[in-house]
Formats: structure tokens, C-alpha cells, sequence
RNA sequence: CGGGGUGUGGCGCAGCCUGGUAGCGCACUUGGUUUGGGACCAAGGUGUCGGAGGUUCAAAUCCUCUCACCCCGACCA
């Protein structure tokens, strides 16, 4: 690829729209170019990024035996509102009307119709097992799209979906795609760790995502993980040891009583004015959950864990209350809620952290005042579960022998085992050996490719530009001609040329009329694993000067050993 | 959706407070000199100042509405 016959519309200065310096190298590169919010136009260096890494996913699929379909991106709503999801996903999903005022909507993910698909045309145990993928443009309008790829509104995604007779078969299948997954990322050149995570509104129970760990401002999602046992595990999904550390509770439990805390309405004004460490405070949340108004109970120096508040429930997700419908619950306005004497209609929920606690303080459900020395005695509790975020610290669930520690990552996948979800309320069923009717146990599994592309960026560069991992690199080898005037090394770069595509090498070839500044300076922004300059030095003696984009100085490379030279680095790199 | 901010040549920005007919850097075009880490000289082209309405002799600048985009929060591959 001669660079003055590409499209590359390399950047010296960073775009006003990016934040992420992984968002603004594809862009200061010339990789993307954004179209709308959350909407990207893929160049053709990142056309070639896509198609390294679709090629990758799409081979350990298929050593698999999942079969590769495509799937509409529009489709009819009505299929969405069987599952319930049409109601949901809530905005996210996009919906639109056709001509006949026809309810549209554009696929987010693709459960519905391929378990509709598969309801069609699948009918007997003997079909079974069935995976099928696809690699395709997804749909979601997303609250708030940001960091360019990271978070588009419109993304490609390999989207896989498995039918089994049994959970048996669903362990299978997913166990394959599983280590389907850790192939796909490793041979991408991308580290990857794999936690428990949240089912969320993709409903099923057992969930995992596999996270490529950075530590810039580009790892959106926290993880907690043992480095004695290997557990791994979403913040959200992070399971809490309920006792944690020594007692302190052989007070003597007081009676309650009232004291004014005129506008002391945070923790940190409640514990202050009232001198009492946060641990010693119980915050009470307001929720709505479904239909109902929740109050979570958690200790004050914890963070509330809305998702395991949402389990905790049975709904699929809780909502703050708002001010007003806060003042209406506890008679008092926000900062002053409290379990004491609260309404009956209104369910407690407390954590388990709250059992331990002995005379501690809590809102009076009156505005400017609170509760001191308040015991469980004094209240109703509902239920009790754990509603508190994990915390880096803790220790490990599993093997209780190390304390938990934090990490941030991003997410390029994950794996959800869905069970009867889809298939139940789609009718997704088969006749089993008896001729039994039963519906398929399900599994979805998905990659963000174009994700995990921008991934790679944040976690592969440094202060000059992109250092592509050599397998998902758009090219491989940068060849820059130092100066077009000089007929010796135009005549010797045209030839390295040719001879680097005759063996196959994927080459970008520098032949601008630019200086030798502007030239490397872009190769290092573009970041292919390998550049090539050719200059009247190195010709004179005989060698090429090949660099390794991640290494600090360039190798001399004799003339006549070069193309078989950098073949098999080429080679080793993307095995 | 709540809070904050920005829209001025292709890109990055100044000008706005204190109205007076649009500017800088980069990029681009032409000619010349240069050529191993973002060159230099000369000449040149490029804007209905996001849109609509209003105030005014006069609006990029003041007012109203509107649209788009960005940042912070809740959601997600």
C-alpha cells in the first residue's frame, strides 16, 4: 500500500472531541473519523484492524463448530416484546417505524431472533447442540456514548448463541466458548482476565466478562481479584465476606434518642457534627423497586451495590427515589430517611453488616434530625442480604487466604449461560429421545470487535502514537523512503517494495515527498510493529535499518538478507 | 435525563465582557531552496461566525428560542 495512493488523514494535534489518549490516537492517526455522537467511520487502517481481528475471532469460532450466520439489523418489535425486553432494555433500544407505521426496532444483541430462528427449524434433540454467530453491527442507544470505540451507540460485535438439550450440553458449550475466548484474545496479542460478573438485563444466571486490564482512565469497569486463588470478579458482582474483621459491639445497648442535626444531611456532615466514625452510621437509601418502595440499609462508610439490591428485590433493576417522592415516603426531605417507624408499605432490606451494629446512629424521618443509639430492637427488618459493594481489602470470598485487590479494565467480552430465558417465552423447544417437548438451554457469548481494537490502543502506546500488537496490526511493516529527490533510494525503497509483497509481507510504503521528520513521526503515530528506512547511509553500506516500533533503537540488516529477515519476524510475531 | 461547557475557514484556537463589517497557527495551492525526527522564503485560495427570531444606524459580539457536540453522574460489548 503506497501511502500516497491511501486515505490516511494523519492528525499533528489532538481532536477537541477525544479525551482518551486511546480515542485520540485513532483519530490523530487517522484510523476513525466520528460522524455523530457514538458513530464512527472506519477508515481504511482501521477497516484493516477490523478485518485482523474479525479473522481471529472468526477462526476459534469455527474451531468450535459454531456457524457463522448474519442477522438483520432491523427487526420487527414484536419479537422483542414476547421476551419482555422490548420494555426491559428500556431506550437503549432503538426503535423506529417503517412507512406503515410498522414498530421497528435495531438489534442490540440478537437472542430474540435467532431464538425465533432456531424455534422454526430446530425440533429434535438430534440437532442438538447448535451454536450460531455472527459478526455484525449492534444498535444501542446508549445514554451517553464517549471515548470514541469504547462506547459508540454503534459498534460491531461477534455475537454467538448456543442451544442445548440439557445443562450438560450448556456446560459444554460454554466451556468452549470459553477457552474459544482465551485463544481469540491471546492470539490478538491482548492479556486478558476473566471474572464473575452480573447478568443484568440479559437475564440467565451465570455470567462472566473477559477484561483487558490497563491502568489509564480508559479502564471504565473495577475489578477485584485474589492473587492467591485467582478469583476474579466484576466491583458489581464482587461477592463480600458478611464478617469481616473483630467485633466491637459488647456495648450495652442504650434507648434511643432524638438530637437535632440542623442541615447535616451527608454522611460526612452527620458523622462530623456528631463525632461518630462513619461505621457507627447507617445510611438508609430509598428505592423503588418494580412496584415497590425500597429502603436499603447499609452501613455509612459503605458503598450501596445497586445490582445485588436489584437481586435482592427479584426485580430486574431499582431506581433511586426522587426528592419528592423521598419526602412523600419518610415525611422529611432527602438526608434524614431512616428505618425507625418508617410506613409499613415500605420493605427494609438491610445488609448483613447491619446485624453486627450496636447503638448507632440513623435519620429520624424528620427534617434536621437523627437517631442516636438506635439497636435492631428498634426497627423492623424485612430482609437481610448482602447489598454492599465489595472493597478492594476484603478478603477473598473463595480462599479466604489474601486480600482482595483492585484493578481496572475493559471489557471486550463476555459469556453469559442463559437457560430458558429465550427459549421459553420464544417457544424455542424440541422433542427429547421420548418425545418429550423441552425447551433448549441457551447460551450467549459476545466480543466487542471494534472494542477491543481501541483496547489494544490504550493498552499498547506510548507518548508518540499507537504500537499495534504485530497480530491485529492493520500492516506490518512501515518502509520509509528518507528522500524522493534522491533517485538512489527511491530506486532501492521501490524495489524493497516490490520484493516485501512478493513475499507476502503486509506493507505500508512511505513514498510522500515529505521530510524524513513528518514521515517518521506519522509512522509512530500509526504505529505498525516494524518500520524500514531507507537513506543514502545505510545504502552506501550495504544495510536497511529495520526498527521495532516498541524497541529504542533501530537493528542493521544487510541489504540481502532483509525480506527473509523481517518474513520471519513477521512470522513469529503473528503465530 | 440532571449538572457543567463549547459551537468562528479542513484541523486547533483568539476575537465576544466593553457592538463598528473577521484574525492566528497548522493544513492546502503555485514557484523556489531544502531533505535522517513534525523545514524555509515568496505568492495565493478558503468563512452565509451552528440555526431561527429579536434589539440596534450597525451584531461573531447583546436578548430569546432552537439544534449539535463535549465533559461529570446512572447504563453497557
Amino acid at each position: 500500500m503506497r501511502m500516497s495512493q491511501t486515505f490516511i488523514p494523519t492528525l499533528r494535534e489532538d481532536p477537541a472531541e477525544a479525551e482518551l489518549i486511546s480515542h485520540k490516537l485513532l483519530v490523530r492517526g487517522g484510523y476513525i473519523r466520528k460522524l455523530t455522537a457514538g458513530v464512527y467511520i472506519y477508515l481504511p487502517l482501521m477497516q484493516r484492524v477490523i478485518h485482523k481481528i474479525s479473522q481471529i475471532v472468526r477462526e476459534e469460532m469455527d474451531r468450535t463448530g459454531a456457524l457463522e450466520i448474519t442477522m438483520p439489523v432491523l427487526a420487527p418489535a414484536e419479537v422483542w416484546e414476547k421476551t419482555g425486553r422490548y420494555f426491559d432494555i428500556g431506550p437503549e433500544l432503538m426503535r423506529l417505524e417503517d412507512r406503515h407505521r410498522r414498530r421497528m426496532v435495531l438489534g442490540p444483541t440478537h437472542e430474540e431472533i435467532v431464538t425465533d430462528l432456531v424455534r422454526g427449524e430446530v425440533r429434535s434433540y438430534r440437532d442438538l447442540p447448535l451454536n450460531l454467530y455472527q459478526i455484525q453491527v449492534k444498535f444501542r442507544d446508549e445514554i451517553r456514548p464517549r471515548f470514541g470505540l469504547m462506547r459508540g451507540r454503534e459498534f460491531l460485535m461477534k455475537d454467538a448463541y448456543s442451544f442445548d438439550a440439557d445443562e450438560a450440553g450448556l456446560d459444554v458449550s460454554y466451556k468452549k466458548m470459553v477457552d474459544a475466548y482465551v485463544a481469540a484474545f491471546d492470539r490478538c496479542g491482548l492479556e486478558t482476565v476473566m471474572v464473575e460478573s452480573d447478568t443484568g438485563a440479559m437475564g440467565g444466571k451465570f455470567a462472566h466478562e473477559f477484561m483487558v486490564i490497563v491502568n489509564t482512565e480508559g479502564g471504565e469497569a473495577t475489578i477485584l481479584s485474589c492473587p492467591e486463588c485467582g478469583y476474579g470478579a466484576n466491583l458489581e458482582r464482587a461477592e463480600s465476606i458478611a464478617k469481616a474483621g473483630p467485633k466491637e459491639n459488647h456495648e450495652e445497648k442504650r434507648k434511643f434518642r432524638i438530637v437535632e442535626t440542623p442541615d447535616k444531611k451527608t454522611i460526612e456532615e452527620v458523622t462530623a457534627f456528631l463525632e461518630v466514625p462513619a461505621r457507627k452510621l447507617v445510611k438508609t437509601l430509598m428505592y423503588k423497586a418494580g412496584e415497590k418502595v425500597v429502603a436499603a440499609l447499609i452501613r455509612g462508610d459503605r458503598q450501596i451495590n445497586e445490582v445485588k439490591l436489584s437481586n435482592a428485590c427479584s426485580v430486574p433493576m431499582v431506581e433511586m427515589l426522587d426528592a419528592d417522592s423521598v419526602a412523600n415516603a419518610t415525611n422529611a426531605p432527602v438526608g434524614f430517611a431512616g428505618p425507625v417507624g418508617l410506613k409499613s408499605g415500605i420493605t427494609i432490606i438491610a445488609d448483613e453488616e447491619i446485624a453486627e451494629l450496636v447503638n448507632f446512629v440513623v435519620g429520624a424521618n424528620a427534617a434536621d434530625k437523627h437517631l442516636v443509639d438506635v439497636n435492631l430492637s428498634d426497627f423492623r427488618i424485612d430482609k437481610t442480604a448482602l447489598i454492599r459493594s465489595a472493597e478492594a481489602g476484603e478478603w477473598c470470598p473463595r480462599c479466604r487466604r489474601e486480600p482482595l485487590v483492585e484493578r481496572r479494565g475493559i471489557e471486550v467480552g463476555n459469556t453469559f449461560k442463559l437457560g430458558t430465558k429465550y427459549s421459553a417465552s420464544l417457544g424455542a423447544t424440541y422433542l427429547d429421545a421420548e418425545g418429550n417437548s423441552k425447551p433448549m438451554i441457551m447460551g450467549s457469548y459476545g466480543i466487542g470487535i471494534t472494542r477491543t481494537a481501541q483496547a489494544a490502543v490504550e493498552r499498547f502506546h506510548d507518548d508518540r502514537g499507537i504500537a499495534w500488537p504485530a497480530p491485529i496490526a492493520p500492516l506490518h511493516v512501515h518502509l520509509v523512503s528518507v528522500n524522493v529527490k534522491d533517485a538512489a533510494i527511491v530506486n532501492a525503497a521501490n524495489a524493497l517494495y516490490d520484493q516485501l509483497q512478493q513475499a507476502g509481507i503486509e506493507v505500508l510504503y512511505d513514498d510522500r515527498d515529505e521530510r524524513p521528520g513528518v514521515k517518521f513521526a506519522d509512522a509512530d503515530l500509526i504505529g505498525l510493529p516494524w518500520r524500514i528506512t531507507i537513506g543514502s547511509k545505510g545504502l552506501a553500506a550495504g544495510q536497511y535499518e529495520i526498527k521495532r516500533r516498541t524497541a529504542p533503537e533501530a537493528e542493521l540488516v544487510p541489504m540481502t538478507d532483509a525480506v527473509g529477515w523481517i518474513k520471519a519476524k513477521v512470522a513469529e510475531a503473528i503465530r
